[in-house]
DNA sequence: TGACGCTACTTGACTATACAAGTACAGTCA
DNA sequence: TGACTGTACTTGTATAGTCAAGTAGCGTCA
């Protein structure tokens, strides 16, 4: 797909398909890094803010990924599926929680921030624990959990591990999926993330805000960054924002 | 979820976790009009443009539905789903496509959109066939589809109808929906729309674009705006942004 | 070697302003 | 009555600048 001419197209749109040429085209190839803000809008003769508008609404929109201080980058994009598709791995999902094995990075007692407290249910600022999970398929560590678990609702297999802080890793079972809260696919790894999953180049990661149950209640909020699995779990499942009464995106 | 204290927050997050705050609360109801950015940026002390923000953001978080010359509104928001869900509306999507009547009200050959043009693999500019479908159920008006078909693929059965411009309202039967391409929910319907599909409150609807394909082609590119089904087909289903090579949001 | 600070560059947040474009409504006029 | 016009208000697009915050790379120094 060419540039072709104008058709009044305002100029942040006028970048955007731009954008969407190069990497369509191939030219730039995925995790390759894309012209800076001040780059495009003096290539365009606009101001930063129009440039920054095309880049922003292209990464909601998945074609980029963004990171401050580092820059901008092609994301890995996925196919769009079919109904058959979508139920099977939504059946693979619900039936498949179990499989993985998991160890356990780091845990510590936190004060909730604001997105946090706001998924636990628990007044801001309040203690959760804290936990960071990475899960190996295969002897490959294929995904990484940032965990938060409100104190109530701990699960006793848990809550003993809380009382105490370990720096040691260790392995535990892993819950099942049993909703998704959201999605988002505009993600690079930071540094730490990327040591623990073994990734090297920038390479554009899915994160999953998620709930789990226990008991009736709102038992964790996980926040999951999954490079490498055989199904990229969050792009398949991403549907609902919301929930019904509380929780957000921010 | 009372205004809790600072925390640090930047201004255009406190705008929005007031606005939350407002419509979780029920102050606010469901399509409910919402102050207007500059009467947020007054009240807040900020400039219109983080006003701005805010309210844009919650629009794309599905909270509110914003229409230029009209204002912004609270949207009509669903819960979230459980992977048991997704599975069953998959497969009901999937195996209900015909089930609907429908009404074509209206059908014409028209130069293609920047948008339409790249859906449908063809040149912007070049012909494509506009039809405006309204899907009746039980003689009730629930779903209306603005669709348009490249003249390469359109069906036998409607290519006849392509070769003169009827205005007349007639029924044809629907095509199943075998993918999803994206789905936008802030959506208000024109007043056209909202004629067709008997809309007398400022309803948000749900908008779907999607792809169907014929002989392996890209056959149609339709929107559908859909409030009064029994599921609200995008909203289960919005799952993939994005295509194979081609396609995108703008 | 390792810790530190500096610089250059990037994105993030925000201000104040201007004009364009779409909607609703009241008023005018044939 | 019906068509038109102007006004007020709304969101959409864009400018040109500021400062904050995060990252990488370099050199310095103990």
């Amino acid at each position: 797909m060419a540039d072709t001419p104008a058709a009044h197209l305002p100029p942040y749109a006028r970048i955007k398909r731009h954008v969407v040429a190069r990497i369509e085209s191939g030219q730039w190839s995925v995790t390759s890094k894309v012209p800076s803000e001040n780059q495009l809008a003096a290539e365009f003769g606009v101001s930063r803010m129009t440039a920054r508008r095309a880049l922003l609404e292209l990464m909601q929109e998945g074609w980029l990924v963004r990171s401050q201080g580092l820059g901008t980058f092609v994301a890995d994009r996925k196919p769009v599926l079919s109904m058959l598709e979508v139920r099977n791995i939504a059946e693979e999902i619900a039936s498949r929680g179990h499989l993985y094995a998991a160890k356990v990075m780091r845990m510590e007692a936190v004060a909730a921030t604001e997105a946090v407290a706001m998924y636990l249910g628990i007044p801001a600022g309040a203690k959760a624990f804290h936990s960071i999970v990475v899960h190996i398929d295969n002897g490959v560590p294929v995904q990484m959990e940032d965990r938060y678990v409100s104190p109530a609702a701990a699960p006793a297999y848990l809550a003993q591990d809380f009382t105490r802080e370990t720096p040691n890793a260790y392995l535990t079972r892993v819950a099942p999926i049993e909703s998704v809260e959201h999605v988002v696919e505009a993600v690079l790894p930071t540094s730490q993330v990327a040591r623990w999953l073994q990734i090297t180049a920038p390479e554009a990661c899915l994160q999953i805000n998620r709930r789990t149950w226990s008991r009736g209640h709102v038992a964790s909020y996980a926040r999951l960054v999954h490079p490498g699995s055989r199904y990229r779990l969050g792009g398949y499942v991403s549907l609902a924002r919301g929930a019904h009464s509380r929780g957000h995106r921010t």
